[in-house]
DNA sequence: TCATTTCCTGACCGTATGGTCAAGGTGAAG
DNA sequence: CTTCACCTTGACCATACGGTCAGGAAATGA
């Protein structure tokens, strides 16, 4: 555990405010501790102290550590799913996959803790998303395939494995938020600058337009 | 957690077997356990069960639930090492990149607890292997990306970023085993066939190196 | 057979954790 | 000011966990 100050907290206002806020500092300092210390490594105590408020508060506000846990992967999964309308509404694979390339490599950079969250509760089975995964996940993987195909069928790209094609987005951009710490360490220990993360997406879109023969 | 049975174990025979066979049986069920549940949620009780051995048992071979967990990550860190030679001797890209996807993949299919692990461990800060980060690993990457530049030189593939190529390839193989659940859940809640495999070798290295100018 | 080393294991212990609760504080409405 | 719902929190509890240990079983070699 990094031995980061704790979340910064809002003064709080009105009623409405004061549980808002509260909920929302819970969540931020969830975020981060489940993140470094994965479900079963984390405590409420832990999560309390970062967050500035006594254990048996956030009880209060959430029932159980598993009700919590829930929170913040539901969060992490709605933020991914609004990032991936960028495929959508694009012409060819250029602009959509260059574009979603772009806003999955912008939220590892400015949500490193909920990818990691996501990443251990899938590889743990995903045992409280699982139906998120046969649902939600799974409409829209089928929705981007079909826009995949249909970018093929045009002649605007080689004609590579839709199914391939996401994982492997999935895998590149997610990886440097899930394994930052490694990148960081064969960075001399610095995180990367803007200019690195600037060459990191660049490198990252050019090898992956290329690799599926749109540019 | 899955209700496989517990782990196979050989008969015992001489002096020398029953070590090893034990030691053996409790690195398998360690690192099946440390995988599904991560290091927090993992109990000794747990891997005792699945190895099938007293707990006490298990205290006997390894100290503490730290040192067994640090040799589970440490012998998995080794196969990737023995694999990554794939690289070293091969006259260009297509066959020395291509030779690492397909060993890497091979791992990922082989060995998906081990890649889980290794994967929470760095997720988590690396805190029992961050000397193999800064030393081994370091100077294979240094040396690979060394490799990748003298490709680049003899005109032999695309001045790509060769960092960038490796955590591409690193994200893109390993995901396999540490998404694989997800992987699964998309393809009809199946694991992936034979044939689903080599389809995925197939179109990862034809979008790799593709993506590089190999092809 | 006997001595010695290695292996095995049930019972036990201290601690840390998730969760509870009752009593008290605080903002808003009338 | 009074009321009341909402918020806060120190103290507490039961449980589960990592780890210990003493005494017995089994293998090995003389």
């Amino acid at each position: 555990m990094s031995g980061d100050a704790q979340i910064s907290r809002l003064k709080p206002g009105r009623r409405m405010d004061i549980r808002r806020e509260n909920e929302r500092a819970i969540l931020e300092a969830a975020e981060k501790v489940f993140a470094e210390a994965g479900f079963g490594g984390a405590t409420m105590q832990l999560i309390a102290d970062m967050a500035g408020l006594p254990k048996a508060n956030l009880h209060y506000y959430f029932a159980t550590k598993e009700d919590l846990y829930r929170r913040v992967v539901q969060q992490i999964f709605e933020i991914w799913l609004d990032a991936a309308s960028s495929f959508d509404d694009a012409p060819g694979p250029v602009e959509g996959i260059g574009a979603y390339v772009d806003a999955k490599m912008d939220i590892s950079r400015t949500h490193p803790h909920g990818s990691k969250v996501w990443a251990s509760e899938v590889m743990h089975g995903a045992p409280v998303i699982q139906d998120y995964l046969e649902t939600t996940l799974r409409d829209w993987t089928e929705g981007r395939i079909a826009v995949i195909q249909r970018w093929i069928d045009e002649g605007k790209m080689q004609p590579v494995n839709p199914r391939h094609l996401l994982y492997l987005l999935w895998a590149t951009t997610q990886h440097y938020a899930d394994f930052g710490h490694q990148i960081q360490t064969l960075n001399d220990g610095r995180p990367l600058s803007d200019k690195q993360w600037n060459e990191a997406k660049a490198s990252v879109k050019d090898m992956v337009l290329r690799g599926i023969g749109a540019i």
